[in-house]
DNA sequence: TAACTTAGTGTAAAATTTACACTTCCAAAG
DNA sequence: CTTTGGAAGTGTAAATTTTACACTAAGTTA
């Protein structure tokens, strides 16, 4: 008989996920659908989420219930934080959802949220387990999500926002090859604010951090723009060197 | 007969605070005491933390237990995060203890980090509970704490340094009225390195958020210092306008 | 009255930030 | 083949901010 762990869930505490794409064009969060009766399709709309189990870690907990949601596997997480309000789970329709999928569905659910970024073309999602689908959504058209999701996913985007501004996370939402373009309108979709073109260029530059490339955009109507790739090694001595704010 | 609701310990979510205070010399931190058989004094030494009720949520229960423990009340309290790795309480002096003290001694517990800034001199800490001193401890010199409370500590103060920066977080730890040189101090006390006190006094001055009084600096042995309020006010504003950089 | 301690002050050079407009190169349309 | 549309790419002058740096002032104590 082969000798195995008994995952027992903690009922708890939960994870959930909010996954930030990028398209060129908007910032994108990965939301999942769940079966039920719900007033608006915002209420059916979810973040990738489930109960832990008791001898699992927090972050591993996330990657594991990220990937039967969704299928997406090996992501780096970081964590948002804790969301406990004893009234988190209050609206009728998530009670009822709960009933249908939880062994224990009343009890106090606290949950702790990460964030990651990706570049959407890495990953196709593929729905699964009580996901009816998964999907990309446009950040700025989500108006409020299932429990207090919508919540959770501002204040992860208010810390992606604080982090762009110390660290180069936003090269995890760009290909390996990029123009300054593309970056700077990654900049731009995730601060919400236009940028002066020539200002963007110099300062990102200036930074050494950016390493070009040969090759040239293919197959745009327009003048083809140089790919640039990020130097992390550069990156890393500017760091140690104390820099730590990029002032978009 | 008295209607009152049974509060009900949730055996697998505690709350720690990061209490920092500042003496106008060290940032220090409040740490309780606690009763037992501990091979060197750190392990002694824990934050201030408990396991939450059912019903509450987690920023009342981090105070529920601040109180309980220091007698400190009314304290604003920042979410640091979540901390659950499984082994989290795997000194075998911590689960002894657990065991003198909690109904479910073996339960996985996760803890919800909050962290605040108090003057040292509002408060006077009582220890009480399972508490059996509460005092202040300079944060430089704490080498270790029980379960994983030195880490909790560390990443309170990365995110202590972090909103120093863009907010004026540090005037919580100062009294109502202080001198520039006091105001640098804390400065440097956290950042852990010391700034130069004419550019100092430009950069802090020129924001406009400091009121100056007429009163001096009384019975010091040199030359007395001009006081300084902090003007909420003029911050408001200040941060009204996209100012939140102090760039220190 | 001398010694000690912190308060308080200015400047010049360097670096950074800001605002701003035209030419280039490609594909697609006509 | 020519025109048009669209993003790429580039420089400068003015203003602001940052940096490095040393002495005098005003109290108390010895």
């Amino acid at each position: 008989m082969k000798a195995e762990k008994i995952q027992q869930l903690n009922p708890n505490v939960s994870v959930d996920c909010v996954i930030f794409g990028f398209d060129f064009e908007q910032l994108k969060v990965l939301l999942i659908e769940r079966e039920g009766n719900f007033e608006d399709k915002s209420q059916r709309l979810a973040l990738p989420g489930d109960l832990i189990f008791n001898s699992e870690n927090l972050l591993s907990a996330a990657q594991r219930v990220l990937e039967e949601l969704t299928g997406l596997k090996d992501i780096f997480l970081k964590q948002v934080g804790a969301f406990g309000e004893p009234d988190r789970i209050s609206k009728e329709t998530d009670k009822q959802w709960l009933r249908s999928i939880r062994a224990n569905p009343d009890a106090r659910v606290i949950t702790i949220a990460y964030y990651s970024l990706v570049q959407i073309t890495d990953y196709a999602p593929q729905a699964n387990s009580f996901a009816t689908s998964a999907n990309w959504y446009d950040v700025r058209e989500i108006e409020d999500l299932a429990f207090d999701h919508y919540s959770i996913l501002r204040q992860a985007l208010d810390q992606l926002r604080m982090e762009l501004q110390s660290r180069p996370v936003g090269f995890n939402l760009m290909p390996p090859k990029f123009t300054l373009g593309q970056l700077q309108k990654m900049y731009e979709a995730i601060l919400g604010k236009s940028l002066d073109k020539r200002n963007f260029r110099r300062k990102i530059l200036k930074l050494d951090i950016l390493a070009p490339l040969e090759e040239k955009q293919q197959e745009v109507s327009h003048k083809p723009a140089q790919y640039f790739m990020f130097n992390e090694e550069n990156y890393n001595k500017l760091r140690e060197s104390g820099f730590d704010n990029f002032g978009f």
